[in-house]
DNA sequence: CGTTACATTTACGTTAACGTAAAGAAGAGT
DNA sequence: ACTCTTCTTTACGTTAACGTAAATGTAACG
């Protein structure tokens, strides 16, 4: 049975990481490579482990948060006992995302119409403060 | 002319931030109290800096980029020849919160979509992985 | 004068996710 | 044997915006 095992540099090549990268991911447990001698090996398993743990930071998880999803489903297997778990955190989250993306949007808001107030934004920053500082 | 001098504590309560988050702007040439032997005096150009300094930093800014608008003022003080600069840097941070959540919108849409494909997302982090990784 | 209350300076600690430098090992090729 | 390349480990460096602890100062109250 095909392994389909790579090195370390053919993971870096195939994902876009660098080395440091992933012997990080190693040190935090996230990522289980076997050793060939001095070298680490990475089988089909590792390629899924890395891709979610790529596709988890693009959520904007933490690899603690990763760490975790992914330690429960290693310790899970075959019940599906901590899913509900799993979703709750998803939905954590979520939650937070969309909080942030409103404050975005709100400070964005609040920063264009600076912006158009008189087409030189900041001006009421000026206006208080500094003019009283340089007179 | 009344200053109306306020002492650190005054400010802290006033602005809700601490007293070594004065100092640290301080340090930082954000802001200038006068002393009064060993201690902080901040006037109403003080305050004004530091609101705009808390405003700044609602919109995004770093302290430096702050500090930056900031300067460029003091050097202006009649002229207005930097305010196109200022106006830029703007448009910039702007664009920036843009891209920010519009990347967080996608992540959104994206995690939403997991969540509901099964109500169980990460699930496809489970099938192709930590089955293997389990068998 | 002693205590209380608040001020000051100095400087190390914190957090995340790696970057980067140093130095050595191991295999391939010539 | 020598060299080149790629791998390895170890460990300090980076960034932002303060937190926090320690030692000291000083003004006011009683």
């Amino acid at each position: 049975m095909s392994e389909e095992i790579m090195t370390i540099r053919e993971m870096c090549d195939a994902f876009g990481v660098t080395p440091r990268t992933l012997r990080f991911y190693e040190a935090k447990e996230l990522i289980f490579p076997v050793r060939e001698g001095q070298k680490r090996l990475y089988n089909k398993t590792d390629r899924a482990r890395l891709k979610l743990i790529l596709r988890g930071k693009r959520f904007g998880f933490s690899l603690e948060e990763i760490r975790q999803l992914l330690e429960m489903y290693y310790l899970d297997d075959q019940q599906a006992t901590q899913l509900t778990r799993t979703y709750e955190i998803a939905k954590d989250r979520l939650a937070d995302m969309v909080k942030q993306r409103d404050e975005l949007t709100d400070a964005i808001k609040d920063l264009e119409s600076q912006l158009r107030w008189g087409e030189k934004m900041l001006a009421s920053m000026n206006n208080d403060a500094l003019r009283a500082a340089a007179g």
